[in-house]
DNA sequence: AAGATTACCTGAAGGC
DNA sequence: TGCCTTCAGGTAATCT
């Protein structure tokens, strides 16, 4: 599932790529992809991408209007990938696939190429925004801090004003943006946090050694170009590594790797959770409900 | 009004 | 074999 490491990934491999090019057509084979309704497509044609970045799970395409056009600020074009989505860069244009929703055709050196967008389910889509106003436009204006960005201190202040579960706060996009299922139960079991303890009442110890395991194991994510556990692959068809690495997600009731407790399987926030139940045991006289 | 649950969507996997 | 159910989960919408 593409999360932050994974789209990290996407991005940089984007970036070598696509900085520089100008778009010459876009094809949208489904028109539903794109999530806001007033913005015509066609402005992207003649634009050139001077820029690739991530914020949070979305990758951002800033876009320079051609010179001497009416719009004068230039296009950003975000990308959400939620389940199963995937942007691919491709020489000419291979033949359309079944989940193949929009290719953005580009001036390729020497060739023609095209960055293609294909989602099994459909989740994943394209926001096209004039590119001043990005920044404070939905979506991108709700989201909180970087996983990687925040201070200790402002993490500390983030979890220590909320009653929900840690778990439900990590994912919420709002509060940080960027966390994922997989990356969650990691850091969570890395730090020795039950998934339902109330994030208030972790003691401030392992908040700290939270922050640092995030922080810890996103960078080590981004390493092997993100977790590969079913069909995510970067935007050079490759899988990643880092799933060879993960301690808890996708190990239910296997052994725990640091004290050989069987894993155990629950549901948190509507996500199916896995952790160890010595190496996260919920503190005394604080258990849920 | 926060927190929990469901809808969206498809394919894989498991049960019988 | 084949049909049915369940599961996967990011986020918006809906419910309690």
């Amino acid at each position: 599932m593409p999360e932050l490491p994974e789209v990290e990934t996407v991005v940089r491999q984007l970036r070598r790529s696509l900085v520089g090019q100008r778009v010459r057509s876009i094809i949208l084979h489904t028109p539903s992809t794109i999530r806001c309704r007033h913005f015509p497509a066609r402005r992207l044609i003649g634009c050139t991408i001077r820029a690739v970045r991530r914020r949070g799970k979305f990758i951002r395409l800033d876009l320079a209007a051609p010179s001497r056009s009416p719009q004068g600020t230039g296009v950003t074009v975000l990308v959400h990938l939620r389940m199963t989505g995937s942007l691919r860069i491709h020489a000419g244009r291979p033949p359309r696939e079944r989940h193949d929703h929009i290719d953005l055709v580009l001036d390729g050196r020497p060739e023609p190429a095209c960055l293609r967008f294909s989602d099994i389910r459909k989740f994943g889509g394209w926001w096209l925004l004039p590119g001043d106003v990005a920044d404070a436009a939905a979506p991108l204006a709700a989201l909180g801090p970087e996983p990687l960005e925040i201070s200790r201190d402002d993490f500390r202040r983030l979890l220590a004003g909320h009653k929900q579960r840690v778990k439900t706060l990590l994912l919420d996009q709002r509060r940080l943006a960027g966390m994922g299922n997989i990356y969650t139960d990691e850091a969570l079991f890395a730090a020795g946090i039950h998934p339902e303890a109330r994030a208030c009442d972790v003691p401030a110890a392992k908040v700290d050694a939270l922050w640092r395991a995030m922080r810890r194991i996103l960078r080590a994510a981004i390493r092997h170009c993100g977790s590969s556990t079913s069909d995510f692959v970067g935007a050079d068809g490759r899988r990643g590594r880092y799933q060879e690495h993960h301690q808890v997600y996708g190990r239910a009731d296997q052994p725990c790797r640091r004290c050989g407790a069987r894993l155990k399987y629950l549901r948190v926030a509507g996500r199916g959770t896995t952790f160890c139940p010595r190496c996260q045991a919920l503190q005394r006289g604080r258990k849920k409900r």
